[in-house]
RNA sequence: GGGGAGGUGACGGAGUGGUUGAACGUGCUCGUCUCGAAAACGAGUAGGGCCUGAAAACCCUCGAGGGUUCGAAUCCCUCCCUCCCCGCCA
């Protein structure tokens, strides 16, 4: 969540910020008026708690000094006054819950140097590589659930028999070649990530976290026994991981990198552009978060994007980066770049990295925090995310782009020590 | 699933009703010493709220929530979590 005490000491600048993104506002002068209500009240209380405070311990010396009549006169006034006080800390209760409820559905503050927008449209597309359209003009490129369907190694039928649609099944050497991206995309950013196992199912509270809840609670799968709720991306669980820590500076930046299986419900999304791995309820990537201090966070973001950017650059597959506009920017983040990998078979750009720094909208609700150096006060940590590689759909472009004529998908070059063939043939 | 133990500051670890937000140690910061470092010695060091200068004062926080009491880290209840033993199981 955003810092409170900028509603109460810089509102026109905050509203006027947030009003970039493009969403409802109007809840923000009331949350405003909230918090200074609850902190009127807090006063209040605070001086009440004090007299009681001080004459608990005037009882305690009229005891020890025998003085028991003087101690239960006091005893009767102090009796008063703690109702006046459950009474307030009610009050401070029920203001505090309000307060929270609007807080929590406050979105991120876009960067300054994000793009203004109104939707989509507007988004910016920095720079495309390894794309010539010409390329893509004299031959014809067949969609991945055809070329892989026809060698047998995509059965989305089996699939939809098992699971229903937007669930995949892979056989043989497709899945083989799931599990070569995720070796390739783990290997090549070993030396600068940690690499985690995480739980892939978390409590309320890491959901919240991340912002993916309240907003997001429909996008979600709850199991219904247990307060655990699957998780939609490795950021979940890998920006809990120091939560409520207090850090130091030397142990900063943390770079982490996990592969997890991701659940969606993709609610709203039923079949559009759901047909072969586009949009899955279930599936594998690799995820890459950063938690670091406000001063190292243009860097490592930087860093960050680049390190995104490097497998599609290795696989050899055309892709453009798009710097999100305003309001396309999603509810924690701050600034955006997302990667769409081309696949010339659906002629689509699909999304694969979503690479976004947060600041500290994520820590303050997580409390990851470190101590600055030479400094006395702690301060919020920043965090970003990006995926480092997301399965399905860059599987499908790898497929789309080395079908060959007679049915067989060349492999890209970095993919074959882990694939152990350069080629996958139709089997005769 | 059954039985037992426990959750205290960045970390280890005292503390069973009264001025304890918390001994002691480690770590960290500053200082003395040193050419410099180490060691030694001295001092400081929880987080948050209020206050949008700093500080003081005041309030909250010893897993979370409730209760008993004039007063709770300390007693009672509920929940969460961790560890150990037994059972079951991949």
């Amino acid at each position: 969540m955003i810092d409170p005490n900028l509603l109460i000491h810089d509102f026109d600048a905050t509203v006027q910020r947030l009003a970039r993104k493009k969403t409802d506002l109007e809840f923000l002068n009331r949350t405003r008026f909230l918090l200074l209500e609850r902190r009127n009240m807090q006063q209040q209380l605070d001086e009440k708690r004090a007299t009681m405070n001080k004459s608990s311990k005037e009882i305690g010396g009229l005891l020890q000094s025998g003085q028991t009549e003087a101690a239960e006169e006091r005893k009767a006034t102090v009796a008063m006054l703690k109702e006046e006080i459950a009474a307030l800390e009610e009050q401070v209760r029920k203001a505090e819950e309000q307060v929270d409820y609007f807080l929590l559905r406050i979105p991120n503050l876009p960067a300054d140097d994000c793009p203004d927008g109104d939707g989509e449209a507007d988004n910016v597309i920095v720079r495309t590589h390894n794309y010539n359209e010409a390329d893509y003009r004299d031959r014809s490129y067949r969609p991945h659930w055809d070329v892989a369907g026809d060698l047998g190694i995509y059965d989305g039928d089996r699939a939809s028999k098992i699971s229903g649609s937007m669930f995949s099944l892979l056989r043989g050497e497709g899945a083989r070649l799931l599990r070569a991206l995720v070796h390739f995309g783990l290997a090549i950013n070993a030396d600068t990530y940690e690499e985690i196992a995480p739980p892939h199912f978390v409590r309320t509270d890491t959901f919240t976290a991340t912002g993916h809840l309240p907003k997001f609670e429909v996008e979600a799968y709850k199991l219904r026994d247990d307060d655990l709720w699957a998780i939609p991306t490795g950021e979940v669980p890998l920006m809990s991981l120091h939560r409520d820590e207090i850090l130091d500076e030397d142990d900063l930046p943390r770079r982490y990198m996990a592969y997890t299986v991701c659940f969606r419900r993709e609610a709203g999304s039923a079949g559009k552009d759901t047909r072969g791995l586009q949009r899955l309820h279930e599936f594998q990537k690799v995820e890459l978060v950063k938690v670091c201090t406000p001063e190292q966070a243009p860097a490592e973001y930087a860093a960050l994007l680049a390190d995104a950017e490097r497998p599609l650059q290795l696989l050899g597959l055309p892709y453009r980066v798009v710097d999100l506009c305003t309001a396309d920017l999603t509810f924690s983040s701050a600034r955006v770049h997302d990667l769409e990998v081309y696949a010339p078979g659906i002629d689509r750009w699909l999304e694969v990295s979503s690479v976004g720094v947060f600041t500290d909208f994520q820590t303050r609700r997580g409390n990851i925090r470190y101590r600055p150096k030479g400094s006395k006060k702690v301060a919020f940590t920043h965090a970003m995310n990006g995926s480092g590689l997301a399965t399905p759909r860059v599987w499908a472009a790898v497929i789309e782009h080395g079908q060959q004529a007679d049915g067989s998908v060349k492999i890209p070059e970095p993919l074959v020590p882990f694939m152990g063939t350069d080629v996958i043939r139709p089997k005769t």
